[in-house]
DNA sequence: GCAATTTGACCCAG
DNA sequence: CTGGGTCAAATTGC
């Protein structure tokens, strides 16, 4: 793999959303540190949004040989293409194509949260699958003119996995849903249990439905606890699928991290410099330590 | 009453 | 004709 080549800045970029999340994480496992340091924990967790936007949208840009169609990394999409539809008044004029599947995610569980709000328009049985297949298109379809829709399948069923494919993408603002879920993660953490937990700052979004296996259910209850078992679930989740390069990335139990251990201080591994607005310049990624 | 979901009908490519 | 994707009226939930 040559130097900065697209591929390589996208690897760097998800290294580095991993270091903000480390970071992140340890700020939130000691609530007094919740807001110490040079750089807000919101802008940290937007940090981290913005390097796994980013990255994806490289990663399906770039030319894909047919297995590296459908990437597995995340689900999220920013890549600023045109809108697929240009009238929505006439049915199925959506282009179908190869080049709008953009990516799909298998999960053991339906995911319940990826970025952006999305609205179901359909459910359907699926000749040679015996689970239902669910069809979502972006919230924003309407206000923003975004096509980006996603399918959500139960494909398996033990141990089960929920397969969401990603079509088009997103024209409405980029980040227009995280950046009011972030809102909260602004707030002071005084509170010592909230201190270990990211409260996301949708009231519930929705309640979840078991019946179709997905809803957008981020519950206020039901926090997000990010821990270090979490991650290593996700490794051994990603490492199941076939995208290569990611697996060797993700699942890679400690070679390509940074040692996670709590020891480490927190400014040697994060650099306040390299939080930028203009996430174009991933070059920088380069004065990161990996 | 409004907004989101459900579900049968409709559309269309193969 | 068939299967998959979408529409839109009906239903549900807040």
């Amino acid at each position: 793999m040559e130097m900065n080549s697209p591929h390589e800045k996208a690897v760097k970029a998800i290294l580095y959303g991993h270091s903000c999340a480390m970071t992140l994480k340890r700020r939130l496992d000691h609530s007094k540190m919740a807001e110490a340091g040079p750089v807000s924990s919101y802008e940290l967790a937007k940090s981290i949004v913005d390097c796994f936007s980013n990255a994806i949208s490289i990663l399906s840009d770039k030319p894909k040989s047919e297995d590296d169609q459908f990437s597995v990394l995340s689900s999220r999409d920013s890549s600023p293409l045109p809108p697929p539809q240009g009238s929505p008044s006439k049915k199925r004029k959506i282009d179908n194509t190869n080049s709008s599947a953009n990516w799909r995610d298998d999960s053991p569980d339906p995911i319940y949260f990826d970025g952006y709000l999305w609205r179901k328009y359909g459910q359907k049985c699926i000749k040679k699958s015996e689970h239902q297949r669910s069809y979502y298109r972006c919230s924003y379809n309407i206000d923003h003119n975004c096509g980006a829709r996603k399918h959500e399948q139960k494909i398996k069923d033990n141990p089960p996995v929920y397969r969401t494919t990603y079509f088009g993408h997103h024209t409405c603002k980029t980040n227009h849903n995280l950046d009011a879920i972030f809102t909260s993660v602004q707030e002071p953490l005084d509170d010592s249990k909230s201190a270990q937990m990211i409260h996301f700052g949708v009231k519930d979004l929705k309640k979840e439905s078991p019946s179709n296996g997905f809803s957008l259910s981020v519950k206020h209850e039901e926090d997000i606890i990010i821990s270090e078992q979490n991650m290593d679930q996700y490794r051994e989740t990603t490492s199941t699928i076939n995208d290569q390069d990611c697996q060797h990335v993700l699942s890679s139990p400690s070679g390509s991290y940074p040692p996670s251990s709590s020891s480490g201080s927190e400014s040697a591994e994060f650099d306040p410099d390299l939080l930028f607005d203009n996430l174009d310049s991933w070059d920088r990624y380069d004065q990161f330590y990996f």
